[in-house]
DNA sequence: AGTGTAAGTAAACGAGCGTTTACATAGTGA
DNA sequence: TCACTATGTAAACGCTCGTTTACTTACACT
């Protein structure tokens, strides 16, 4: 079937690994608070009393997952003057790997990982964020990336009441191109 | 001390109303999973099980809580020269009864309650504010403005980072406004 | 005044959760 | 080959939750 990694049957290593992917996958999908331990471990195959023995229980494990999936360059990669197509397209058509800012912004509504989710938002997403853009009121364009960006993501996963049949509609695209651009714009 | 209204001592009614009233201020607080029955009913002063007696479950008294809290007007009676200084001000300086709109943006984040809620936004909030709008592109219009909501109230109360120290800050207020205007005008 | 019913309470039920404990087993070095 | 340790499992613990059941109490009506 699949091209497995061969090697001996128990490798703690390898256990963490399919740990740590599987719960980026299910918090991605449900959130945190949904989210369940044995959701977690089943998927990845082994024992649920493993999350607490290898990353000190759920939350902690939540807080790994997040570190590993935020990539240093979200979007403080692309170039200014096509910033607001780019991000589009990166927020909207899914290249297949897990993007953290959706889990984040979820975990932020829960009490319990709000602490976690607004650490790691500050530290990896809006600081850098406000060091790209640079200038005076870098600070109040950052919290309008954040605000667009909630925006976004919350309507269209989780309550899509219109205009997101299939893919987005192309003047709500294009509205959103506007917004993204105008921030990094003078 | 208050000056309650007097009557019987036990008057079902007002027992359900006690009910409704500390539903709305605790689901608003802290969202609907995070809300225990429990909660709610000691805030009431009245035991648990009277949930189940008279609303029939947790799911069904949160769908009275919002229905009751849910002004026709939420804001389709605001000018529309005059649309985003005004929808701001309604949004950020609390007006001191209970915002239904981050209840139900909240509860559309739960699993349990997403249908509730989003059959209450579609019905309540979305449509009367899409025909309120009018012309071609109306759907679009009222999704920008869940997005610019959902931004504002989600990063406001959950994620506050920066600009949100008391009070709104200046500049991010005169954008708010400036988006929320574009909304209605043409 | 006494009785029936509505209103309310207390307590327990059953399920799900994260976590801990006790035990089994595979791999490794002497 | 044999013990030792790392790795993993099974089962149960303790807790919280929404809800149900059995019971008590206050009010209304004759």
């Amino acid at each position: 079937m699949t091209a497995t990694i061969e090697g001996p049957a128990r490798d703690a290593q390898r256990t963490q690994q399919a740990i740590l992917d599987a719960a980026q996958q299910i918090f991605a999908e449900k959130g945190f608070a949904a989210t369940t331990v044995r959701d977690i471990t089943a998927r990845a195959g082994v024992n649920p009393s493993l999350v607490s023995r290898y990353f000190g229980g759920k939350l902690k494990l939540f807080e790994a997952a997040l570190d590993a999936a935020l990539d240093a360059r979200l979007m403080t990669d692309l170039p200014k003057p096509d910033f607001g197509k780019r991000i589009v397209a990166r927020f909207a058509d899914e290249d297949g790997r897990v993007s953290p800012l959706p889990m984040l912004f979820r975990a932020a509504a829960d009490a319990e990982a709000r602490e976690v989710a607004q650490h790691l938002l500050r530290e990896r997403v809006f600081e850098p964020l406000e060091r790209w853009i640079g200038g005076a009121d870098a600070a109040v364009r950052a919290a309008r990336f954040m605000m667009v960006s909630l925006g976004f993501f919350t309507y269209r996963d989780q309550l899509p009441l219109r205009a997101f049949a299939g893919a987005i509609d192309p003047d709500l695209r294009r509205w959103l191109e506007a917004e993204f651009q105008a921030i990094v714009d003078d």
